[in-house]
DNA sequence: TGGCCTTTGAAGCGA
DNA sequence: TCGCTTCAAAGGCCA
């Protein structure tokens, strides 16, 4: 895997990741500090039973705001995919992005947790990663108790975790970590962390707060990962299914979810119940849920079972209101985006996401299959996870919550012309320059010079290895593939005679919009490629077909399958870049920081 | 203040 | 089955 050997053309897309990312022997020191965390695991495992013990008898007004609120109504599911994307990130990064901004990560890592979907029990690296994602995020502390006004950066606590701020070095676990301060046991503080701070409240040496210490991860991250999860059911277990089914129907917002022995002891009931409002109807928050007072939304007959959180009886759209909006989850398109948009903009001066999604797109479809396929396989099990915290939602259920688009913008308006926030959209064919070498100033505001930023053969190099074609993929995942290029993704790559087209050719609207305007899209069946977008690499014709190409003869889309049978090659292809990525960080680190 | 823009993918619906 | 529509994230821009 190119990523893992650091040799692979991923690294020239680690190098300009590099870029934003400043203060690199800061985070040599964080990873240190993480080594030296590591060392007082033992120490730290009895603090943590000491702050679960804590835990339940604080007095703290914050802390008994938070306790009820084992996870956050609204932020855990974006962190969750922040987390995703900042694995996936790293991941991407090959060796060079390998600095672990989350220190804390490797040790996320359930290394006796049985591996779903490997046989021999092993953890595959795809679950590890996936559980690492998951699980810190599902760990995050409500939406209140993340809101550390001693927080260096408040952006961090904030609905929205930009990936961005992980460049600036705040853990996105910092709030969890502030959570932990506050119910760490002062008892026995890991030996790195001095608590020489003493506690306003309560007298009681703490351990300092990341504004103190460092924007860095201040606990150590054994202790993160020794923090009991207050989902702790999501965690498999030795011989468990991941997403184990309870055979007793355990009454729970997520009754797919199981609720074994390890769940009852650290999750008990009291813990579950109370949920103040937003939170998920069934009691417990969950990330995607979104308050509806954070995102109202005009009208919709809903959808969920009504009644739930109306305290007062209102009239039925003020039940409605309340009702929580639990979002769609993420594609792996989003998953990709939420990962890269930080870089993007670090790399370029563009501040708008249209035109760094424009960007996102393209290097999207730069990306190797094998690339591409970690998002789908994280956005499949997303959608499988979601779909188990949630059994009844529908994609539905969030039709009409959010205005409609103004349809009256007219399809064959050309691009320039178009709209407030016109945006150029190079003329195709369109040969993306080669700026291996990535500058700030090379990138300047819209697309035109967007395409400076956006060097999708050079940010990744991934084109070179990636298979020409998906059948080549499968066949032979781990081989060299042919080019790959966006000029040279053609419309052969498809298997599938004839897709959706997305996105017009000229106009770059997707077709759901352009061709709600009618006609605009000349597409549609027969047009699905139009003859002259085939060789082009936007995010035209062959758009379309990167993911089917993948999910379809893949056998991701099963969960059966892929729970519970060996991973496909060209999966475990994917899965080892995973693996590799977290074990090659600390040697990496030092590669980049030489470098 | 809220919608638009822009991207891809998933899902739903109607024909 | 196909085509279309909507939503998911993101943040600057604009009415």
């Amino acid at each position: 895997m190119p990523q893992l050997n650091g040799g692979g053309g991923d690294d020239l897309g680690a190098n300009d990741e590099m870029i934003s990312f400043k203060d690199e022997g800061e985070q040599e020191e964080k990873i240190s500090e993480n080594v030296s965390a590591e060392r007082d695991l033992d120490d730290l495992k009895s603090s943590l039973v000491n702050e679960s013990e804590n835990n339940s008898s604080s007095s703290d007004s914050e802390q008994a705001e938070r306790r009820p609120q084992p996870r956050p109504d609204l932020d855990s599911y974006e962190k969750t995919r922040d987390y995703f994307s900042e694995a996936l990130r790293r991941q991407q990064d090959g060796g060079f992005f390998k600095s672990p901004h989350y220190p804390g990560y490797p040790f996320l890592m359930i290394p006796d947790l049985t591996n779903p979907y490997l046989s021999n029990g092993a953890l595959s690296p795809s679950a590890r990663t996936y559980l690492q994602m998951k699980w810190p995020l599902l760990d995050v502390p409500g939406a209140a108790g993340l809101k550390d006004p001693r927080s260096p950066t408040p952006g961090h606590l904030s609905n929205k975790v930009p990936v961005v701020q992980h460049a600036h070095h705040v853990h996105p676990l910092t709030p969890l970590i502030t959570y932990s301060n506050e119910h760490f046991s002062p008892g026995t503080p890991p030996s790195h962390l001095s608590p020489e701070i003493l506690d306003p409240k309560t007298g009681i040496p703490r351990t300092p707060h990341p504004s103190e210490l460092s924007p860095y991860y201040p606990l150590s991250p054994g202790a993160v990962g020794q923090i009991p999860h207050p989902l702790g059911w999501l965690v498999p277990q030795q011989g468990q299914h991941m997403y184990s089914i309870p055979p007793g129907g355990f009454r729970h917002p997520y009754p797919a979810l199981a609720m074994n022995a390890s769940m009852s002891s650290r999750f008990s009931p009291h813990m579950m119940p109370h949920h103040p409002h937003g939170m998920h109807q069934t009691g417990i928050p969950h990330p995607a849920i979104v308050s509806p007072a954070i995102k109202q939304e005009p009208n919709s007959h809903d959808h969920m079972s009504p009644s739930m959180h109306s305290k007062s009886p209102g009239p039925a759209k003020k039940e409605e209101d309340k009702k929580p909006h639990i979002k769609k989850p993420l594609n792996a398109f989003m998953l990709y985006m939420k990962e890269m948009r930080a870089k993007v903009v670090a790399e370029c001066t563009l501040k708008e996401s249209a035109a760094i999604n424009q960007i996102l797109g393209r290097r999207w479809h730069s990306l190797s299959r094998e690339e591409q396929a970690k998002y789908y396989e994280l956005a499949r099990k997303e959608r499988q996870l979601h779909s188990q915290l949630y059994p009844g939602w529908s994609a539905r259920d969030n039709y009409g919550k959010r205005k409609k688009r103004k349809r009256d913008n007219k399809p064959d308006s050309t691009p320039e012309g178009k709209g407030k926030n016109s945006i150029y959209r190079p003329p195709l064919p369109f040969v993306y320059p080669d700026f291996s070498i990535r500058n700030k100033n090379q990138c300047v505001q819209y697309l035109p010079s967007e395409k400076m930023c956006d060097s999708p053969a050079s940010s990744h190099g991934s084109m070179l290895d990636s298979p020409a074609t998906p059948s080549a993929a499968l066949a032979s995942p781990a081989a060299p593939a042919a080019t790959h290029s966006e000029q040279a993704q053609p419309l052969s790559l498809t298997t599938k005679p004839e897709g959706r087209l997305h996105h017009h050719f000229l106009t770059g609207k997707p077709s759901g919009s352009a061709s709600s305007s009618s006609s605009s899209s000349s597409s549609s069946s027969s047009s699905s490629h139009p003859s002259i977008s085939i060789p082009i690499g936007t995010s035209g014709s062959h758009s379309s077909h990167s993911a089917p190409i993948f999910s379809r003869p893949i056998p991701f889309s099963s969960l059966h399958h892929s729970m519970l049978s060996p991973p496909s090659p060209f999966h475990q292809a994917a899965l080892h870049s995973h693996h590799a990525l977290f074990q090659s960080q600390p040697l990496s680190l030092v590669t980049k920081s030489s470098d």
